[in-house]
DNA sequence: CGCAATCATGTTACCGTTATCGTGTCCGGC
DNA sequence: GCCGGACACGATAACGGTAACATGATTGCG
């Protein structure tokens, strides 16, 4: 194709030379923008190609103060949940134009700060970012961008803009619900223990005030440190019910750890569900191949990342109260005896 | 703090303005470039911070021409293969100001056309793409762009700049003669109908030839469409276990169905290792909690995500001859007879 | 046939930041 | 007291596009 390598990047200008029309044109031609002949348009296009030109975005950008960005900011890629997530955005987000570019702040509440002075430093269009617990500093700043907030995941809190989510704390309420309507007793909870993970924290306080109104307490509880993986739910699984050998039920904070501990319990010989509930939070499609089927809740990702873009891409309007709530649907599974 | 909504976006006029200082100043104190005093770096501070202005990296790249950002493009972030990597990446960028930005191909030639037009829009500073091999259009894009380009993942083919990767036939072909060094003889494989997936079509190659030169021939193959999950690999490997029922081996193309495919034949009573072996490549967390651990190859994704990260950032040098081969390793675990 | 509307293209003025160079001040040394 | 250099800062001109308006050519229509 092009033999000489130009050392010097490609600028509309050469395009423009190369066709023998102006800038304008050529840009008007590689955006489908206003009026342009047949004849010229192909002229152009064959300049670009033969060329390489590669329209520059950032002078696009700064040219007409829009950008095709959303920023996702999310705590983690390592949960089998970011991944639906971002597909839903994704999805809903192709035939706007818009591209999600995505930060991850490990939980870290300065970090998250970081990765928004970051993001928004790209002027992008609009943001979904997980969580509504945010430093005052990514609250103001947030404010200020003026530009779309999506708050996904959770809807229990006061939105910045607006939130999509599911109420965590009405998750674990409904499970704690499920479980005692089996007639489970001694129920213990393992859970990782990040003060920053307010939604594991939610669903736990909604599972103990669903408890407690029928007069039951916790009968265990085992935190974690660090990531959630199968072999962390057997390590702390072996440990809870070796310290409460008599717990009929366990309520993980997420499916994987859920997954390990189910996996330790069959290889146990524990009676499950007879013996033993199980259950975990998420609905990951892991579970689907698994010996058994671990109970668990849907959380709606894949819901909650469409609408969440489809609010920033403007294709529905913001929710009147500005909270757009799923209901996290129980998965009744294998792990939990039947009515 | 600030009391009125700046519907005017704000910008280091303001900033100066608010600072009594010009704008040359205000740039300078918040890029800690040049000489400035330490009250006057006091004052533009105070004054960004209660403004809360964020800079304008838009306008910022175009007029220093340069952008902090990595393209990093991948096929598929379902698979438990990409965190590894991301994660390899973004620990050897952290100290560097570059950002990754990923891009997602869905196994797609034109659509990775398309998504690296896209990231070179931005003209970031340098590229990390998976796989060595890509249409005409892209290889000319990414050798017109005048930026480093690092494919990862493969070593089995010409990088256009630098390759960062294992060698995946040498990859099959290790496991071919682990399999019959430990005496197994009819042996079936599993994987996806992907013409795209170039490396497991490579890890195929090489572990046929192996297989060739001791006279052995694949006893059957099943392959199938779309992702991978453990049900995929349970279906799978019923499929090809009745059609074939003394095969004494199955080899998966990735861990995910291969797990699926060990539950099945768990549940199924089969004699693992002694009458039937399984093995599957990556080498993912996820096998670490499994009843059995699955036998696989360890595709060293984090040492490549670094090594490639190392190379873009300049921290060290492109190699000699464009190519780290890193060793793919042999993790035996339980699913493969002993010696 | 004349005039306005439409089409196809060009001109000009930014967009918000940084590179470069220039200017004024202060200081020490001889 | 003069000079050279470091220091602290400002003025100006890009950077590569696009919005908005201007222009010339063509067309439609009464």
């Amino acid at each position: 194709m092009n033999m000489k390598r130009p050392r010097r990047p490609l600028t509309l200008r050469d395009v423009s030379e190369a066709s023998g029309v102006s800038e304008m044109t050529v840009s008007r031609v590689l955006r489908n923008r206003g009026d342009v002949s047949a004849a010229t348009r192909e002229k152009v296009l064959t300049a670009a190609r033969t060329l390489g030109y590669v329209p520059n975005k950032i002078a696009g950008g700064l040219a007409s103060q829009r950008v095709n960005l959303v920023a996702v900011v999310i705590p983690s890629l390592s949960n089998m949940v970011f991944p639906d997530v971002l597909g839903g955005i994704s999805a809903e987000l192709d035939d706007t134009g818009l591209q999600p570019v995505v930060g991850v702040t490990n939980y870290s509440p300065p970090r998250e700060d970081a990765v928004l002075y970051d993001m928004l430093s790209w002027r992008p269009s609009g943001v979904i970012l997980a969580g509504l617990e945010h430093n005052k500093a990514a609250r103001a700043m947030l404010e200020n961008a003026g530009l779309p907030v999506v708050e996904i995941m959770d809807v229990d809190g006061t939105p910045i803009d607006c939130a999509v989510g599911i109420s965590h704390k009405r998750a674990g309420a409904e499970m704690a619900e499920e479980i005692l309507n089996a007639g489970y007793r001694r129920i213990g909870f393992i859970g990782t223990h990040m003060p920053e993970d307010h939604r594991a924290r939610k669903r736990l306080a909604g599972f103990e005030a669903r408890l407690g109104e029928a007069g039951i307490a916790l009968a265990a509880r085992e935190f974690y440190q660090g990531g959630s993986s199968l072999l962390k739910g057997r390590e702390l699984t072996e440990r809870i019910l070796s310290r409460e050998p008599d717990l009929d039920f366990l309520y993980y904070s997420n499916d994987m750890i859920g997954a390990g501990g189910l996996m330790w319990c069959m290889e146990q010989g524990y009676d499950i569900p007879g013996k033993l509930g199980l259950a975990g939070f998420n609905g990951v499609e892991l579970l689907d191949g698994l010996p058994m089927r671990l109970t668990t809740t849907d959380a709606r990702r894949i819901d909650i990342g469409r609408r969440a873009a489809r609010i920033v891409a403007g294709k529905e309007p913001k929710p009147e109260d500005g909270v757009v709530a799923f209901a996290p649907t129980f998965l009744p599974g294998d792990t939990i005896r039947s009515r």
